[in-house]
RNA sequence: GGUCGCGUAGCUCAGUUGGUUAGAGCACCGCCUUGAUAAGGCGGGGGUCGAUGGUUCAAGUCCAUCCGCGACCA
């Protein structure tokens, strides 16, 4: 009997499964929308819109697509399908950023370990098939995540068209007289005799001279100084073969200094420095004299120990009282901030070590040190031994001793490297005015957050002429050309261009492979070169390759426009492709290449700090996608506040997947409930929608304007919780819970019935929009369920829908009264409920259908008056068997919940004073009755 | 060390121009339900709003300093 019963009701009917499986269905849904071209005909669908052009920052082709990089390319994508579903044309072209030394590092470890040795071409063979195979596997990962783009158009950095680009820009650099040549100090590998980069650098435990060394002053009166006899400043330092190469010494403008007299002699120091000289020295009995702040000392001639010149004293922030004396050894050929100091006062960054290792005969080099080597071997260093001989002889060494530190050690040969200046190919910022025009192009770009904007003026503002020089093979040639005779260097604007266009046919490769006459033939070449040259070998920085993207790819791809959009990128791109991206549209077309830019913060783990290797967590996007699903990962990254760091946990994936089943549960509900409505048979008017149904087309209103209003202001996390807080307050634990009674017991055709299912399908439409830029499957899944209860259909897309609009019959006045109504109601549900559960927890009843409940109050009362007016919705709203309102004067609101007395319908649960006859079916409430006579029309 | 940013319940986030006992969702505990069921409902516990000091009648909300974390520099 009960099961029958069971059967005369409306239940659900779907094959959405509660199990969303994401990893196993996506991949087909992902087959699926590319058999129908699904990007294609979003973009067909908004043919003659306006374009919104987000141009797609490159990530580096080295590895398998990072938690981060999908975080920022889902974020790209969910904008994007936002954007489309508003109205906006959204090409989409995505790119590769394939030169750099990270490959050409790791392709040159796998050649040393199968111990092959390439030639600059076949290094660059191999580095491209590198590349070439990791864009393919990225590739792969993207889509798997339900990227969206135009992967036929996509641009690669080692692309010859590309690479044409490149040094198109690099022409008109050249051009406007912004390109200079210069001596800049960089880590150079002796036994490899290269320059080698950050990368390539390996930092191990060395045992070093340390040494202490005075340097003579002839004058001191010259600064007012007093000292008790003859002055000398000591520096110390770590590596002595560095001393023929001092040209400074620098102090600390804010420290003090003392003069420190030991026998016939006085010392210079810092005064927090004092002991520890004296210490390690070993100057017994020493007295200070007079004190000195290192502001004033600046200009003071000490002469060099063992070379006839002066090395005065010069100012620098970064002195310290860690270590040493408080005065630094400043040799500005042989150390970066020894070369900003040096630059600022006007020394060149000089550098009398050769390529070999060995110091040169320049005339100023001492006779005993010239072709002596400053390379370890055996932890011996020749050069260090020579200079310390030659410090004792002069009387300049008060000190050496042994000193374990960490030391940069080159990669390949594992000997430590040196700094050396070399001469390198700069960006002069300031010629042109080219800093001052950017910096007033950063007020033209619209920052978000607003603090990026004084990120990248401060890196604008902050930043040295720019090194683009670099001695590799992957990467794109700079087409200079040197005199083998002279060394003089030879680059012309007219020729790069020649370059430039041969290279856009031929690839970079040709510039290595054809001889000097080829390149330069039919070149426009300037009548003051040499006929004897040879071209150079360096290539230019990565930064100009992706920072030229906008030239090669906004400027002249069909659908885009330049300037772009928005650019969004996580925040160290202030200092990176921003940046760059700025430099090269400022010189070449003279505004910001981009009208907005969104930045976002760096994954990171539960402990807030960033995701390593050593936390031993997954850290690739496909790890989480296997695991969770697309879905599930999209989901997240909408929920959180990426403008500052982005936390990932196990936990958190828990939540997130908590909250994804309880949308897809309210999807089932929903489609479960609409297995026999169809619109254009069943629909009620607006205006003739129940109550509770005019409750909730408002609340869904609210929700489109939330999200919609987030959305605007790109804080996905906002739209997300706001879609969170719909789907379990309004309605799984509300609306759901509140209409179940009339969905499963009325009769499939009654008015309540239809009415509740009009609004069903109204809500359930605008929520599939919503969701569709953060959960593209599974909106889409419930879509096809919803338009034809299969999971794929072909003729329609929920991502080829307009965003859902607020119908604005929906909040006409009688829509917002009964919204207040309902939503008051609801609110006293509360007070039902606090008595309610005290009778459940003391086992008097189950159900809230076994209660009946009872409200005493003042008839003038306004919540009583409401109760009373709106009296048939009550035992529905709080899903109880009766409500009886007793009215008396002068007595507060109050609530009394009983047991309901009378009998259980079997049908509906409800308890009633008495069962009727129902025929074949048994006895049941009198509205069951009905219903079943309305729906069998024989009992 | 410098610059910028962040720091509200176990987790993810709200807290508008300073103004009632600091909120939501998830998680947790208890009860109910088994006709949304690898679901659902109800009730409950839990926060000295990073710390300290200050401005104010009133501060999570403004100011200062410090601590922690991150990014970029050095």
């Amino acid at each position: 009997m009960a099961e029958e019963l069971k059967d005369t009701l409306n239940l659900p009917v779907t094959d959405f499964p509660m199990r969303a499986g994401l990893a196993e269905r996506e991949p087909v849904r992902i087959a699926h929308w590319e058999r129908h071209g699904l990007y294609g005909q979003i973009q067909a669908r908004a043919a003659g819109k306006p374009a919104f052009v987000l141009h797609d920052g490159p990530p580096f082709t080295n590895g398998d697509v990072h938690i981060g990089t999908a975080l920022n390319k889902l974020l790209k994508d969910a904008i994007l399908r936002y954007k489309s579903m508003r109205g906006f044309r959204t090409p989409y072209v995505p790119g590769w950023d394939c030169h750099g030394l990270p490959i050409e590092h790791k392709v040159m470890k796998e050649l040393q370990a199968r111990k092959q040795s390439l030639d600059a071409l076949g290094v660059r063979k191999a580095c491209a098939e590198f590349s070439a195979a990791y864009i393919e596997k990225q590739r792969g990962q993207f889509k798997r995540l339900g990227i969206l783009a135009d992967w036929a158009s996509e641009y690669r950095t080692m692309d010859p068209a590309y690479e044409g680009e490149i040094l198109g820009g690099f022409a008109s650099f050249v051009e406007q007289g912004l390109v200079y040549r210069s001596k800049k100090p960089v880590y150079w590998s002796i036994p490899c005799q290269t320059a080698l980069a950050e990368a390539e650098i390996e930092y191990k435990d060395k045992r070093s001279h340390s040494v202490w060394v005075a340097f003579p002053v002839a004058d001191p009166a010259a600064k007012q100084l007093a000292p008790a006899h003859p002055l000398s400043v000591v520096i110390w330092t770590t590596t002595p073969w560095t001393l023929p190469a001092n040209l400074a010494i620098a102090v600390h403008p804010e420290l003090e200094y003392v003069e420190v007299r030991h026998g016939e002699r006085s010392f210079l120091v810092a005064s927090a420095l004092r002991e520890a000289f004296v210490a390690a020295c070993a100057l017994d009995g020493a007295v200070d004299g007079f004190k000195v702040k290192g502001r004033a000392l600046e200009g003071l001639q000490p002469r060099h120990p063992f070379i006839d010149r002066a090395s005065p004293v010069v100012l620098a922030d970064y002195v310290t009282t860690d270590a040493g004396t408080g005065c630094v050894h400043t040799a500005p050929g042989h150390g970066i901030e020894d070369y900003q100091t040096g630059n600022k006062y006007g020394f060149e960054p000089y550098c009398p070590v050769r390529d070999d290792g060995t110091y040169a005969d320049d005339g100023k080099v001492p006779a005993a040190l010239v072709g002596i080597t400053v390379l370890e071997t055996d932890g011996k260093n020749p050069a260090n031994i020579a200079v310390l001989e030659l410090l004792k002889s002069k009387g300049a060494l008060l000190k050496a001793q042994s000193f374990e530190h960490s030391y940069p050690h080159c990669w390949r040969s594992k000997t430590p490297v040196v700094f050396r200046a070399l001469d390198q190919w700069f960006v002069g910022l300031d010629r042109g005015d080219l800093r001052k025009k950017a910096l007033a192009a950063v007020g033209d770009v619209k920052w978000i957050p607003a603090s990026g904007e004084n990120r990248i003026r401060a890196a604008l503002e902050g930043r040295p002429d720019w090194c683009i020089s670099r001695q590799r093979a992957w990467g794109v040639p700079i087409p200079a050309f040197y005199s083998p005779s002279t060394g003089e260097s030879y680059l012309d604007a007219g020729v790069v261009r020649h370059v430039a266009q041969q290279v856009a046919t031929r690839g970079g490769d040709w510039w290595w492979a054809a001889s000097v006459e080829e390149v330069l033939a039919g070149a426009p070449i300037p009548a003051a070169w040499p006929k004897d040259l040879r071209k150079g070998t360096d290539t230019l920085d990565v930064w100009i390759d992706s920072g030229s993207s906008h030239l090669a790819v906004c400027a002249k791809h069909k659908d885009l426009h330049w300037p772009a959009d928005l650019y969004l990128e996580g925040s160290d791109q202030h200092r990176g492709w921003f940046q760059s991206s700025l430099w090269t549209a400022i010189a070449v077309k003279g505004s910001a290449p981009y009208r907005a830019v969104l930045t976002h913060g760096f994954v990171v783990n539960e402990k807030r700090q960033k995701i390593s290797k050593s936390d031993g967590k997954p850290q690739t996007a496909d790890d989480y996608v296997k695991k969770y699903g697309a879905d599930i990962v999209r989901l997240w990254v909408a929920s959180e506040n990426y403008q500052s760091d982005i936390p990932l946990s196990d936990a958190i994936f828990e939540t997130i997947s908590n909250q994804y089943r309880s949308m897809r549960n309210s999807l089932r509900y929903q489609l479960g409930n609409l297995y026999d409505f169809d619109a254009s048979k069943h629909a009620v008017a607006v205006d003739q929608l129940s109550p509770v149904d005019r409750w909730v087309l408002i609340e869904t209103a609210k929700l489109i304007r939330e999200v919609t209003d987030a959305c605007e202001r790109n804080e996905f996390h906002r739209a997300a919780a706001a879609l969170a807080g719909f789907t379990t307050a309004t309605l799984s634990a509300t609306y759901h819970n509140v209409v179940k009674d009339r969905l499963y017991t009325t009769a499939p055709d009654d008015p309540l019935r239809r009415s509740t299912q009009t609004a069903l399908d109204l809500v359930l439409r605008a929520y599939l929009k919503l969701i569709a830029p953060f959960v593209p499957f599974t909106a889409d899944e419930a879509w096809s369920h919803l338009h034809a209860k299969t999971e794929y259909v072909d003729s329609t897309n929920v991502h080829l829908q307009d965003w859902p609009a607020i119908d604005a019959r929906w909040e006409d006045a009688a829509g917002q009264a009964a919204h207040a109504a309902v939503t008051r109601i609801q609110a006293l549900a509360a007070q039902v409920n606090v008595p309610m559960e005290r009778l459940r927890q003391e086992k008097k009843i189950g159900q809230s259908l076994e209660a009946a409940v009872v409200v005493t109050g003042d008839a003038a009362d306004a919540d009583f008056a409401l109760l009373t007016a709106h009296q048939a919705l009550l035992t529905e709203l709080w899903i109880v068997s009766s409500v009886q309102l007793k009215p008396q004067a002068g007595a507060a609101l109050a609530f009394q919940v009983d047991k309901a007395d009378g009998v259980r319908c079997p049908r509906s649960w409800r308890w009633v004073p008495a069962l009727v006859e129902a025929g074949r079916f048994g006895m049941v409430s009198p509205r069951c009755r009905e219903a079943l006579l309305a729906k069998y029309s024989q009992l």
